[in-house]
RNA sequence: GGCCCGUUCGUCUACCGGUUAGGACACCAGAUUUUCAUUCUGGUAAUAGGGGUUCGAUUCCCCUACGGGCUACCA
């Protein structure tokens, strides 16, 4: 089934998966199953050089959760090895020095209090073609003098020596032809002064020694890929290069700008697809699969968010997208993120998702609430039953609780003000004609209580109501006659008994 | 400030020169459900502005405006 197209999500540790993250993979994924490609998962499990643990097993989980696991990855290494960033350290520093020798690059010795003058003193100052040639780097020391330092061991990186004039273009597949003039792009650094690579430098090296055919990353990059382009040109050559295509955003949904972990908690939604502790503050958000999405749901709603087939069709499975993902279709424009259509989504597969297939979930669930299930094929017929009417996972608790406890303490202050005693002799008629029943379906019910309420003058409304309280509890939930049935003569009449008596007590 | 990218209902979007500008979410109204939800029916609502090109522009080009991104020894 391989072919020769490979491409990578390369997330970053720090900030957890949050939608634009998860999305990006998502996208990345069904190219590569759309073209019979692989699927790569490299990792940058370091923040400014230190390690971060469990960075990986959490981006693996939230993977594996939406469905969309990579072919190779550190958990399962291909021949590209190694996976994760910080155990490619030493390869970088080579590309660095390669650089240097072709005259694209060289040493800098300024220190970071030096630069923080530059920039007050100049107010737009950049570290460029214009500014390199008055800096503290191997272009104004000489080659002597370079070298003692180096040897001296003092302190220095490596920056790309941009060119002063020249316009870089490259194809985006989303965007057509890109081109920047070089004059306007910094000589970045690329090889930082403890020896760990930028991610300029990591991303075309990792990229070129893992054969990376298509590369699929966020908007926010698109500036710095006449970087990445300069770099590929002077190592590996262009032809050599993967295709770019770079992403639209994911807005905030009110006011303006990239929607940030910090919107979540702010504006009351998940941001993260998995709960995420952030190393740093230790604070924990909650995500998407915690708050009750079904995995489809969730990269459903993402696929969406900057893609559509074309036709009106909405609702897709994982294998429909994969079968129908194009590049072309992709949207220019960001898109601000609508928890309410989110919601939708996760509805509409609750709907679609068959009885069966929700009973782990949602018995995860009610035991998690406290609810024991003992026998699965009566949670399967409640399950039926409500699922219509959930639009989250949990809404499974509220919605089917009342099947396995009996209300201690039902809604009665709707029904007590209109009670009386023609009432309550109706429903002890009602409870000896249950006790009398043969079959116990809700047709058989619900024909039995018309008919009782026909003869005894009743208008049905009046005792329909306190009937559905003393069962469920509260005014929801699905048929009266049904929920009736499904909880059986005994529980019923039981549960009546219990509120005939707080109403006359 | 500079550079890059973008711009259709409130939101996500369709229409890749000729449509009464379509769908979905949300919202509103009605029907069904003698609960709530579901479901069904209907409704309000958009081509940022100005110039071109063209017989004809939402669609192609330019300008302006607006939005977003980047401008770190972060990604």
């Amino acid at each position: 089934m391989e072919n020769d197209i490979r491409v990578r999500f390369a997330p970053s540790p720090t900030g957890g998966l949050h939608l634009g993250g998860v999305r990006t993979a998502l996208f990345n994924y069904l190219f590569a199953r759309r073209n019979g490609g692989t699927f790569i998962l490299r990792i940058e499990d370091t923040d400014q050089g230190r390690f971060v643990a469990g960075a990986e097993d959490y981006i693996l989980q939230c993977l594996d959760w939406c469905g969309i696991s990579p072919d190779e990855s550190p958990a399962r290494p291909g021949a590209f090895g190694p996976y994760r960033q910080s155990e490619r350290k030493a390869i970088y520093r080579q590309y660095a020095e390669e650089l240097v020798k072709k005259g694209m690059a060289y040493y800098a010795f300024d220190t970071a209090a030096a630069l923080e003058q530059q920039r007050t003193a100049t107010p737009n100052f950049q570290y460029n073609h214009d500014t390199r040639n008055r800096l503290d780097n191997s272009l104004t020391l000489g080659a002597a003098e370079t070298a003692a330092r180096v040897a001296a061991g003092n302190p220095h990186v490596v920056r790309l020596k941009m060119p002063a004039q020249e316009i870089i273009s490259f194809t985006d597949m989303i965007r057509g032809e890109v081109s920047v003039d070089s004059a306007q792009v910094d000589d970045k650094v690329l090889l930082k002064a403890d020896g760990m690579p930028t991610y300029h430098l990591a991303v075309v090296v990792d990229d070129y020694l893992m054969k990376i055919t298509h590369a699929f990353r966020g908007e926010e990059w698109l500036p710095s890929a006449p970087v990445h382009v300069q770099l590929w040109k002077h190592l590996f050559g262009l032809d050599k290069m993967p295709q770019w295509a770079h992403l639209p955003l994911i807005l905030k949904p009110d006011g303006h700008g990239k929607l940030s972990k910090r919107d979540g908690d702010r504006l009351g939604f998940p941001v993260f697809a998995m709960n995420w502790t952030d190393p740093k503050t230790l604070e924990t958000t909650k995500g998407f699969r915690e708050l009750g999405f079904l995995p489809e749901a969730f990269v459903n709603m993402l696929a969406m968010l900057g893609w559509n087939d074309g036709t009106e069709q909405e609702i897709f499975s994982l294998e429909e997208l994969a079968a129908k993902f194009s590049v072309e279709r992709i949207h220019k424009a960001g898109a601000k993120f609508d928890f309410e259509k989110a919601k939708w989504f996760n509805q509409e597969w609750i709907k679609k998702t068959d009885t069966e297939a929700l009973l782990a979930p949602v018995k995860a669930i009610l035991t998690e609430k406290g609810i024991a299930v003992a026998d699965d094929n009566f949670l399967s017929t409640v399950i039926g039953l409500v699922k219509d009417r959930c639009h989250l996972l949990y809404d499974f608790v509220e919605q089917s609780a009342y099947f396995f406890t009996a209300p201690e303490h039902p809604a009665l202050e709707s029904v007590q003000p209109k009670w009386n005693d023609h009432k309550q002799q109706f429903f002890m008629e009602l409870i000896r004609q249950m006790e009398l029943m043969q079959q116990w379906d809700a047709t058989d019910l619900e024909k039995e209580f018309k008919e009782m309420v026909a003869a005894s003058q009743i208008k049905p409304g009046d005792v329909l109501l306190p009937l559905r309280v003393m069962l469920v509890g509260g005014k929801f939930g699905a048929g009266v006659f049904d929920i009736a049935a499904v909880l059986g003569k005994a529980a019923c009449i039981q549960r009546i008994r219990h509120s005939l008596q707080l109403l006359q007590g």
